[in-house]
DNA sequence: GCCGTTTTCGGCCCGACTGTTTTCAGTCG
């Protein structure tokens, strides 16, 4: 039982509990919980082994005794309990817009309705507008939820997401009235998937933010506007809030809307603390007298006597004592990345020569690249033989030639086979200058033997990387299960980084077991996995975001070291 | 259910919008 599905238990009984309407503040305790076990750097086995479980903050007497039991039956006969008359369907429910646990409860209780399907049929057959405290309105509010929940799952990439809202902060930024104008939200966060864009104006005529934003033309249809609020659903199906304060409370505002939910909580309670009462417009004093200016969030957090969080790590899991503490890691930067490793060609599955990948990772000032194309056992990707990986070296010596300013390794992203062997022939291995080690198939073996599996790929004295350890695609599919505490100790042993791939879709390691690899002291490796020239810039796109999520400060990175160290000390050639 | 230098009880973040009401509950972020 890992961190992530004790996550999901916890999770579930704050479901259930606010569906039988149980008090919102033991109802809030276990959300709490939850996020405290999701933001554990060591695995809860072990908590749970040296009784250090009620040392967690956010987990007392009654929830400890719950996760022990969980962690060491794999069963926990409270949840068994309350799960006892609670269909599964219920949970559908609650992901639709606009539905919360009272208005499921209502359905269920007057409706007999359980799941997506029934409350599909209440709402055509009109039933759902007659009950009291619901209407028409509501009714064809919740088909068109169920609708669009059918049609995307409600979550969109990062990747896919940035384009539309920086158009439309563009579009903004030309409208007379528009002062300040910043994307906020989980975009601004850097999460990996999100359900909408929020983008915050500052502006003293509200009015005309909200009729240039009806007017925009990427915009298909209008969901609600306000006085300040304006949401609408673009062409391509992105839902965008729009929010307008007066330019006095942008900083406030901006910080209160970038979130996350959990953060602005937990900042407001500190402000209590030390006599304000803090608001999406002030940092108001609890005795009445005139609010301190705050024209940035820098100046916020010092008045709260923080040191500056940057967005990426406002998830409430550590950032705001260590803010107190003056012990916040510096991040790494884009810049900080001086070179990458994974990188495909036309040789497997690529679009582009070994020459015009290099010529492009020049040009974007990468100090060196490698190429690492599919091996033997990737037929699918057309992966290389140990033939074609020698013939591949005239084309990588070509592109040397030509280009004497970037230093160009050459590798191979090789198969960790079901048994863990590496499959290619071992003194072809040993003459490249690293190997990146991934695991293409197999990706649901059993816990056990995947666990092994790794360690005993990580053990080949030619690999330098162990790639995309999770093996997930963002919403398409979940990762590998296997146990990361013999994994890190064995990269920790044989040197070996773990990486974090910058493909948009894979993001991997995350965020949450990247400061797990950190707190072990494994390093990291970002990489672009870019399979065109367009990508290869992702490791600094997206995987030093990931990167700065999980805490990564440069030091972390592998890449990020000159030429030479990098050379010497990680590749260990010459 | 958690928490505590006003500590073992009595608090627990705050406001906008919506749809339903005629003063408010529910949802959202």
């Amino acid at each position: 039982m890992d961190n992530r599905e004790v996550e999901g238990v916890l999770e579930e009984i704050a479901q259930i509990l606010e569906l039988k309407g149980t008090n919102t503040f033991k109802v809030r305790a276990y959300q709490n919980a939850a996020r405290a076990v999701a933001s554990l750097e060591e695995d809860i086995g072990v908590l749970v082994a040296e009784k250090r479980l009620s040392k967690v903050r956010g987990i007392g007497k009654s929830i400890q005794e719950k996760l022990t039991e969980l962690v060491q039956s794999g069963e926990l006969k409270y949840l068994e309990e309350i799960r006892e008359g609670i269909p599964a369907g219920l949970f559908d429910m609650l992901r639709v817009p606009g539905m919360g646990p009272k208005k499921t409860k209502v359905l269920w209780d007057e409706l007999q309705v359980s799941d997506l399907q029934s409350l599909k049929a209440a709402c055509e057959d009109g039933r759902v507008a007659s009950l009291k405290g619901f209407g028409k309105k509501s009714q064809d509010k919740i088909l068109d939820g169920i609708a669009h929940l059918a049609e995307t799952a409600g979550r969109r990439l990062r990747s896919q997401v940035l384009p539309f809202a920086n158009a439309l902060v563009a579009y903004l930024k030309e409208v007379d009235a528009v002062e300040r104008v910043d994307v906020a939200g989980s975009l601004r966060r850097g999460r990996e998937t999100v359900k909408d864009a929020d983008i915050l104006v500052g502006s003293l005529d509200a009015p005309a933010v909200m009729k240039a934003v009806l007017d925009y033309e990427g915009v298909d249809s209008v969901i609600g506007s306000g006085g300040t609020k304006t949401s609408v659903r673009l062409k391509g199906g992105l839902q965008v809030d729009v929010r307008v304060v007066k330019p006095e409370s942008f900083a406030c505002a901006l910080a209160y809307f970038t979130g996350s939910k959990e953060f602005n909580i937990a900042l407001r309670q500190l402000a209590l603390e030390q006599g304000y009462s803090l608001n999406e417009y002030f940092l108001l004093p609890r005795d009445g007298s005139k609010p301190p200016t705050i024209p940035t969030e820098d100046a916020l957090h010092e008045r709260l006597g923080l040191a500056y969080i940057e967005p990426h790590l406002r998830e409430n899991t550590g950032e705001i004592a260590a803010a107190r503490g003056r012990k916040l890691p510096t991040l790494i930067q884009p810049a900080d990345v001086q070179g990458v490793l994974h990188v495909h060609t036309r040789w497997s599955d690529g679009a582009q020569s070994v020459e015009e990948m290099v010529a492009q990772a020049e040009a974007l000032g990468y100090a060196y690249l490698g190429i690492s194309d599919h091996s033997e056992a990737a037929d699918y990707a057309n992966g290389l033989s140990a033939e074609r990986v020698r013939a591949q070296r005239d084309e990588v010596e070509a592109a040397r030639e030509k280009h004497p300013k970037i230093r160009v390794f050459h590798g191979i992203e090789a198969d960790i086979l079901a048994d863990g062997a590496i499959d290619l022939p071992d003194d072809l291995l040993e003459s490249l200058d690293f190997v990146i080690a991934s695991v293409h198939m197999q990706l649901g073996m059993e816990r056990e033997k995947m666990t092994q599996r790794l360690v005993k790929a990580l053990g080949h004295p030619a690999v330098r990387v162990l790639g995309h350890p999770l093996g997930r695609k963002l919403l398409q599919r979940g990762a590998s299960q296997f146990d990361w505490e013999p994994v890190l100790d064995a990269a920790l042993e044989h040197g070996v980084a773990i990486e974090v791939n910058g493909h948009p879709r894979r993001l991997d390691a995350d965020w949450v077991h990247i400061r797990r690899i950190r707190a072990k002291g494994v390093k990291l490796c970002l990489n672009p996995d870019a399979h065109s020239m367009g990508a290869l810039d992702d490791a600094r796109t997206y995987a030093v975001v990931e990167a700065r999520r999980g805490w990564a400060s440069a030091g972390d990175v592998v890449n990020t070291l000159p030429l030479e160290r990098f050379e010497r000390e990680f590749l260990r050639l010459g």
